[in-house]
DNA sequence: TATTTAACTTGCAAAATGCAAGTGAAATGT
DNA sequence: ACATTTCACTTGCATTTTGCAAGTTAAATA
């Protein structure tokens, strides 16, 4: 059984795309999640829990739910371990790359941050990465990173 | 008396530049205000409340101190009537353009939005878009838009 | 001088978040 | 086979953030 997006927002803000945007992603954790996977390859509940401490487990629960929800994840359970749910980004969920890689820049160009090894990556040349991310993450495949 | 940055987040829960970035952006209201004074030259406190009903007075008032904190935007009085405060984006929030076409996109590319007119003029062209942005913000003018 | 306007506060209710503890099914150890 | 551990969550409750309505203050306008 393959849990599938069932995305039925009552009312939305506006119509303009931002704010789609932010009624998805805008809280403190959702993008946190996304880069986790994207660029770490994380894909279940315990390796979220076990990275980030400081994220409560009942709001990890609810971020991957709404996730699910939005059709940017989608969770199934491992074939060979009954109790995991494998989670995995959609191509809609892959295509944040972009945006996660401008704020990566932005916050890199303005602020003291670290993990310089990857911003340095992506400013060399950020096509070339995004194209990478795409190729890990490339649905025939069944287990990135 | 121009109002001045005075960034001091005490700790940031990791050194990750998109961290940093959702620990800044990462909530219901900050793009979409940064987006009306680069989209639609909003500048004044008044511009906002009238705009999105939704937003509440002390939120908007809250968010607002916030962005100049980090040095995103700053308010200074306008010179003609002492009871306004103008707020304009600085280097730091025009360099935000990118990760708000990027989302833009993303929206617009996975959800039934509005706005297409700004969707097809990002996508034609995406750095003359930015360029445009740029441009009209440019710190040598004193009023942009 | 009286009223209006702009930009906020303040007080309080409602919702979201965070924390600790608990649950239930599946795997593992003995 | 049975007890223990692991995984992915709930639940209950305290704290924080948000939202709403009603002030407040200084400056402009009538």
């Amino acid at each position: 059984m393959t849990l599938v997006a069932k995305h039925n927002k009552l009312s939305r803000r506006s119509g303009c795309p931002l704010n789609a945007s932010v009624e998805m992603l805008g809280d403190r954790w959702s993008l946190l999640i996304i880069r986790d996977m994207m660029l770490r390859g994380f894909r279940t509940y315990k390796e979220f829990m076990d990275c980030y401490e400081g994220i409560a487990t009942n709001i990890l629960a609810d971020r991957l739910q709404k996730l699910v929800s939005y059709g940017i994840i989608e969770g199934e359970p491992d074939p060979s371990d009954g109790r995991k749910l494998i989670y995995r980004l959609t191509k809609k969920g892959i295509d944040l790359a972009p945006v996660l890689t401008e704020m990566v820049l932005w916050a890199a160009a303005h602020e003291d941050t670290g993990n310089q090894e990857l911003v340095r990556l992506m400013r060399a040349d950020k096509e070339k990465f995004l194209a990478g991310v795409r190729m890990r993450w490339s649905n025939d495949r069944p287990k990135p990173s």
